[in-house]
Formats: structure tokens, sequence, C-alpha cells
DNA sequence: CGGGCATTTGATTTAGCTCAATCCCCGTGG
DNA sequence: CCACGGGGATTGAGCTAAATCAAATGCCCG
């Protein structure tokens, strides 16, 4: 337990809610984080600051995301519940992009000193961090994949897609989802503008692939017809 | 030194080339290692098989790339002479993409268990892994947000004036470099075509900008207009 | 000298962008 | 209860950057 004073986003109190780490061999660390909370559109890490916080996300969404000089920002990586962020070593460089709430999000942050400590007394943790790490970048390069060649149609289902399975457990029929980014973090996260992403939406619906039936709710009649745009030029 | 037996690629008594790590927390690594060559167009892994391996590249260039169902390759990433690829430990899933040298290539192959061996014995060693796959994600993120908006002009001036900070030491106010990729490599890599890639050559050519004296090298006339071009939308 | 390949160049098509208008959903206040 | 906004989403009408299709050129190597 760490005995770090508390302020109106921390609460030392709540650091037993931070046991919730899906992999065991992080349990060491669970028992050692500082509850925290951020709302919508606050940015925990910004890019060329340098790294000071490790962090596992537990309930919320979050974006990694690169603005440039042009002012347009593109998402390079969505941070869900259970995904660690920032650095654990107080060595590292400058954090090369900024992180920032998607919605309200309660958080576990470790102090790098702590990690260090823990990592020292437990391998398998290190290991389990460099596993997790590795699995990351190949699934980025999956989507570097994806950015470099698939039609407007392919990336919108694909992102459908991939979302029904993270958040919708039931595999059934027909299945509905309630997509966590607005028209404009999709045109950013795909590579394409709101018009783009909202015509393809359109055209997935006409197709009857899915329902919109408002708000951000996507209801997927044809998961293989869904499944089949994305994958077209995937 | 380990006592495997020799084949045709594969030359135990070379092992002491393998001392050339950049890294000084992986040396004890390096007295490890199984010298090996590849072959232009080889695969040392594809995608989908276990990964058996985890090596380290001491000269030529390989190509991180994933095949799509239509045949067209996209290259996801690079390796460049001290670059690691595979995977320290047995228990990783299949592998996610395909490794090809696009030259003739000499690496040096750690047995995973070797190097779990030696992962335990230098935990220095496993922080040093785990902090070049960090920052390798930050390097894919960044090539992410680049396929994302970038123009096709961008993009290929970008990837001249990486290959000319990585290739040529000397800043000379004209530099020289021998790219390493055919046309249609960089189309893959940077998600355009052929023509697209060599229409955008021509044009910072005529620009001034570079100067193309023949097979695949590159003048850079103006490093600046270069870098400035490099920008645009990036 | 000639064949095979990579590269360049040209002509045309098209997917997605831009600009612009409208719609829809909700909260707010009269 | 209804008018009024306001922000997000949708739809429409061109436009443009890059893809596609096709041809010509250059180059390496036998």
């Amino acid at each position: 337990m760490v005995f770090g004073k508390s302020c109106s986003n921390c609460d030392v109190r709540d650091s037993a809610l931070c046991g919730v780490l899906a992999d065991a061999a992080l349990a060491p660390l669970a028992a050692q984080g500082i509850h925290r909370t951020l709302a919508r559109g606050e940015s925990l890490i910004r890019a060329g600051d340098p790294i000071r916080l490790c962090a596992n996300i537990q309930r919320g969404l979050m974006k990694i995301c690169h603005t440039n000089p042009a002012g347009q920002d593109v998402i390079v990586g969505l941070l869900w519940p259970g995904d660690f962020l920032g650095t654990p070593f107080a060595e590292a460089g400058p954090a090369p992009h900024d992180v920032v709430a998607l919605t309200a999000v309660s958080l576990c942050v470790f102090p790098q000193a702590v990690v260090e400590r823990c990592m020292v007394a437990h391998p398998a943790m290190e290991r389990s961090l460099l596993t997790r790490t590795m699995a990351e970048l190949a699934q980025v390069r999956g989507a570097l994949s994806r950015l470099a060649r698939a039609t407007a149609l392919a990336r919108v289902a694909g992102f459908i897609a991939e979302t029904a399975h993270r958040r919708g457990g039931t595999d059934a029929a027909v299945q509905s989802v309630e997509l966590p980014l607005s028209r404009g973090e999709m045109a950013d996260l795909l590579g394409l503008t709101i018009e783009t992403v909202s015509r393809q939406m359109t055209r997935l619906k006409a197709a009857g692939v899915i329902g919109l039936p408002g708000g951000r709710r996507v209801v997927i009649q044809d998961p293989d017809a869904l499944a089949e745009a994305a994958e077209d030029a995937l």
C-alpha cells in the first residue's frame, strides 16, 4: 500500500479496486495502486512531457492520439479496461503521444518507484508486461496494414465488428452494441472523414447488414456480411 | 556458447560476431548467439507458425509484412541491423506476421531456452528488451498516424529523409543515400502504388529537392525542402 | 545484341475529400 | 406545451489525389 497524500482525484482507500487485473502475474502490483478518476476529455499524458506514471484502466475508454501541426488529430490507439498506459520506468524519454479520456475513466495509478520495486521482487511481472507490449505491437501493426490498404467500408465494418466482439459477450445472431466513439472520433481512428464514416454506416444499414436505431447504437443484423465487408481488402 | 550442431546456414564458430549489440545490458546474450545468414527473399518467420526463435540482425534489412487475402502485401515494419525479431519466450502464440529478408542478411539467433536462462540471470536484459519494444511501439504508432493522414508526397519524402538519417552518418549539405527498397517495396511500406511512388520521386526531383542519378541512389540536394515536404500533413 | 525486369510516363477512372445544406435529437426556457 | 437553439449526424454536389490501365523507356546481364 502506498501512503501518498490524497487529492480530489486520488483516494488511497480505493486501492483495493485495483485488484481487478486480468493477469495473475501482475497481482503483486494490484495492491499497490492509487485509484484515480478522469472526466471525459481530460488528458493524463501529454506528448513531449516526461512520463511519470504507469497506470491500468479500470473502467472507461481512453485514446492515444497524435495531433499533427495542421491541428487534425489521429487516434493511434484505444485503451480499454485492463490495458496499461505510460511506462513502468523513470528513465524513459518524453511521451510520444497524448493519452486522453474518451469517457469518464477510472484507473489505477502505479508510481514508477513502486512498479520498479515490484518488478525486482517479481520477475514474472516484467515478463508479463513484455508479453503484453509485444501483443500490442502486433495489434498496432495489424491496424497499420488496414490503414495502408483497406477501403473506407472495410475500415468501418472492421471497427464495428471489433467493437462488438470486445463489448458484447453474447454471440447471439442479432447483437446490439453501443459504439464508444462519436463519428468524428471514428474518423480520427480510421483515417477517414466524418462524412465518409457516416456514409459507410448508411451503406451497411441500407444493405441490411446493420441497424441504426439511434444514438451510437448499432444492431448487427448480419454478422457474416459484416465480417465479409471488414475483410474486403484487409 | 551454444554447442548446437551446425548446418549450412548456422555456424557456431561465428558467434563472436554476435557481440555487436548496441545495448550494454544485452552483452550477456551476445556470446550465446548462433550466427546465420539468409538470402534475399528468404523468410525467417511465417505468419501463423509458432515462433521458435529470437534473433538480432547483424547486417542487411528485413521486412515484417502482412499478406492479405487478396495477395497484396503490406510492409508493417522494417528491421535494421541491431533490431530484434521473434520473441524471447516459448509461450508466445503464433507469429502475427511474416519476417522476410529484403537483402542478404546475417543475424544472430538466440534459442529461446538460452534467452530465458539469460534473462533470469540478468534482469537488466529483460528491461532492455521491454524498453526497446515500447520504443518500437511508439515508432509504429508514428507510422500509423502518417498512413492515416499524410499525402503521397509526404510519405515518400518522409521515407527518404528517414532513410538518409538512418543510413548516412554525415550531415553534409548535399547527401547521397542508396535506398534499400525497390519502388514496389516502398509502395508496400507506404500504402501507395508503384506508380505513385515513382511520380512523387519525379516530382521531388523536378523541384530540385533530390537528384536521381540512377539505380536506387538518391542525392538530397535540399534537406530543408525535403523535411518540409515530409511534414506536409504529418 | 537481346530478353527480362524495374521504372517512368501518360490517359483515364474512382474513392474519398471538401464544401454546403439539412436533419435529428435533446435540453432549455418562455 | 411548444418554440428555440445547438451539436452531432446525415445527405448532396462537385472536386481532387491517387489508383488503374496501358505504353514506353531504361537498364542490367547473359
